[in-house]
DNA sequence: TCTCGACAAGAGCGGTGCTCTTGTCCTGGA
DNA sequence: TCCAGGACAAGAGCACCGCTCTTGTCGAGA
């Protein structure tokens, strides 16, 4: 039964973590204040330490509440079933539109790491959606008889068995060679995102929408989708 | 003929300059602070002001003389004349062990953009030397005829003029998908180091040194080298 | 020799994360 | 019903940050 006290904790400190939400759209992780957060709720700034033990700890929710958000739009964007090149493509336009839409949480996510700040165990399973999505295409595809027969080669010391199974699981049309394009391929994804928000592509690609599309098709040619 | 007071003047910089890379090196960008840069020298706060004119200015310097170091590091590992693919694999390999020498400068580079700071103008001839170096590696392939003939497509609303140019410019060997697999490379050499210092690849890549020399040779043979 | 400019240093402004103390108020049990 | 204990807000304070302004010094060139 939760008590009446620890009804209205739970929803202040729910307050503070949407206000510093709005906080990171608008300054970014580095900028992150919770005095910003304490005068945006109308509150001393010791305050907020009686609901966030500190500045790591609500960097950590952000962090995971981001992840899940992004997961679940991955995942929202994957109806399984269709040709594996649909998905693949369906999902990466996804995280894209989610990047975009999320520059600073993205960044948070992707960029570099916050100096001083090491993210704990609890971020890893949030962390693993996406991936999870795509290798889930990439195993259907290898089930369903989608990708060509393989050597079937499988050097533990490369890849870790998590990763094999995130990666489709084992089959005959999955070897080794196929997961390091795989998770080359996870990679690009997330460095031609990266690219694009950060501004490395700027002057070189005039219509990013199309390059995205082309460069993804590009990802799933190589692996066989 | 440089005045004595302007010698002096200018190493005073060059110690500031040096002393502001140790502490990236330390606390990350974000955490570049003046103060201590002049605590470090031994001298007020203030004084640095004479000699710097801002902590974002001294921010611009560190990333140009990054960029800068990291195109020497590239353009020294590619002598021209060797067959395409191993000049590619040397030049990634290079890329990757300087941003693994240098990580902070790495992610001020290629990580999230500096809340607040927008790069100068100046810093894009810096940037944009390692994509020379892999461009002329394309472009040489393309003109010693180690590419397929292409169709030749040119879609000048997609890529710009001066990426084509850098690309290995015009040649039947370089069409339009070609170009931007060579885009997509780039940005996945990026993304595969990104991952790997930024932790990405923690607990799925058990030896990341193999991995990469791996990853790497797949996107070069995904550009026909 | 003397003037002017470059310089170092200190104080200060408004901001940060975080802690400690003080005083208030509400809840649950006797 | 009353009261003790705990949760709470707020203020002051510490050390840090970027940056500016003023003051005083010192040396190079006219």
């Amino acid at each position: 039964m939760p008590n009446a006290r620890e009804r209205v904790r739970a929803e202040i400190t729910a307050e503070i973590a949407d206000a510093a939400r709005r906080q990171l759209a608008e300054v970014g992780a580095a900028g992150l204040s919770l005095r910003a957060v304490a005068r945006e709720l109308g509150m001393a700034s010791s305050a907020v330490y009686r609901y966030v033990p500190s500045r790591d700890d609500l960097l950590t929710r952000l962090i995971i509440d981001a992840y899940d958000d992004l997961g679940a739009a991955a995942e929202a964007a994957d109806p399984p079933g269709g040709p594996p090149r649909q998905r693949w493509l369906a999902v990466c336009r996804a995280v894209r539109g989610w990047a975009r839409e999320h520059p600073h949480e993205y960044a948070l996510l992707y960029g570099s790491p916050v100096p001083g700040y090491r993210a704990p165990a609890e971020t890893v399973p949030p962390a693993a959606r996406v991936g999870l999505v795509l290798g889930r295409i990439l195993g259907d595809a290898a089930r369903s008889g989608d990708l060509p027969e393989a050597a079937g080669e499988r050097d533990p010391a490369l890849i870790s068995d998590d990763a094999v199974a995130i990666l489709g699981g084992e089959h005959p049309a999955l070897d080794e060679a196929v997961r390091v394009r795989a998770l080359l391929a996870w990679s690009a994804v997330f460095g031609t995102i990266s690219f694009e928000l950060f501004g490395h592509l700027v002057g070189s690609v005039l219509d990013t929408d199309r390059w995205f599309d082309r460069a993804m098709g590009e990802l799933a040619a190589g692996l066989g989708l």
